[in-house]
DNA sequence: ATTATCTATAGATCTATAGATAATGC
DNA sequence: ATTATCTATAGATCTATAGATAATGC
């Protein structure tokens, strides 16, 4: 753990990189690159390891396998969500529709901006095991923020639980359905972006369109 | 190809299963659930074969891998939405809001409907290689038509090109989006979550919640 | 003779473990 | 002594081909 060159054990085969990263924050980081551009069952142990610049049998001293690493990586892609949506459905000072906009920015800001496309790994049949239980249940937990903070909205008042619920879900299928079309166009600059989705999910609420809260896209 | 029981060739180890289809029929019906349930990479030649019917090897018979399947199976989740697609943009007699909403509804549907979620298969990153450009070709026109009949609407007939692009985009968004949502909670009825996800589509494009063309959620 | 299938297998993986090794730490 | 790494490998795959076989067709 010394800084600069002082490391107990023996020494790597090759030249660390010069990341900074720790041996499993650079296992993840190569996590995220070969799953997204390879494939999760097509990436094995030792490109995951030689990408992290360690031999195949390295890998597991830090981690049980390729599942630890999906895992991990599933749940960095809800965790800062959920966490901005509950500060969000606590804010009472500031009007739902804003609040709803700002959650919808950030969040498609999230599931685009990273330099790999996380949110394709949502759709891997791996996912669906209880493994992922962690990662399931904070995603389930976002749409429900979603769609209480959607509740709060002046056009949605009056809707009748199972309607809103549905809305709750189209909204939620925009802003995760940006995976799919940000993996199509990725030159779109990524700010401009969310911030139309933000402006395009609160039409889908059905605010008005001089009702919404920020800059129009354009 | 006789109909009652007089086959050509050696016969198969296991019983013919009762379908009626053909063999590569068979084969793709196969991949079709393996390919969504167990995923791409981690479907096997032999699963596929045995699901079929057939022997690992027997397989060769009628495909040259995986990756034919998987090509195949692609364009069906595109072509008939490109169709009804084409054929809505050339009917001058109805409002574009009608025909929008109809290709929405249509196209969702079409996403959602199958017994399995293909369109989940759009995420693969296999998907990515040039083999699939066909697939790639089909789904770009289709959003292209779907921009275009957007661009007929009454309130994007005044946008400038990038925010009519972008606004393409994001209903192509929140359709595709579906796929996830509808993976998550599939119980909900197709047809009602597609007519939602229509009425959804049109308040996206701008389209005051009194000019829709159809029933409403609920 | 033609065809659809089968069995068998070569060659190429891939994962996870066992055990050795080369550093630092005390 | 402890640690982080290495090398080597057993055991378990998986793909694609070669060649045999058991039907029908003529």
């Amino acid at each position: 753990m010394s800084v600069n060159g002082k490391r107990v054990g023996r020494p790597r085969a090759q030249q660390r990189p010069e990341s900074g990263l720790s041996a499993r924050e650079e296992l993840l980081a190569a996590a995220a690159e070969l799953f997204t551009t390879h494939g999760y069952t097509a990436t094995t142990t030792r490109a995951l390891a030689e990408r992290a610049g360690m031999r195949q049998a390295s890998m597991y001293h830090y981690v049980g396998g390729k599942e630890d690493l999906l895992a991990e990586l599933l749940e960095g892609t809800v965790t800062p969500s959920l966490t901005l949506a509950r500060r969000l459905l606590a804010d009472g000072t500031r009007p739902a529709e804003a609040r709803l906009w700002e959650l919808c920015r950030s969040d498609a800001e999230l599931l685009c901006a990273g330099p790999h496309n996380l949110g394709a790994l949502y759709l891997l049949p791996e996912v669906a095991s209880p493994r992922f239980a962690g990662f399931h249940q904070a995603r389930a937990a976002l749409k429900s923020a979603y769609t209480d903070l959607l509740a709060a909205t002046a056009p949605c008042a009056a809707l009748p639980p199972p309607a809103l619920a549905l809305r709750g879900d189209l909204l939620f299928a925009l802003v995760e359905g940006l995976i799919l079309v940000h993996r199509t166009s990725p030159a779109r600059p990524v700010p401009a972006l969310a911030a139309a989705a933000a402006d395009a999910a609160l039409r889908l609420a059905g605010v008005p369109d001089d009702h919404l809260p920020a800059a129009r896209e354009g």
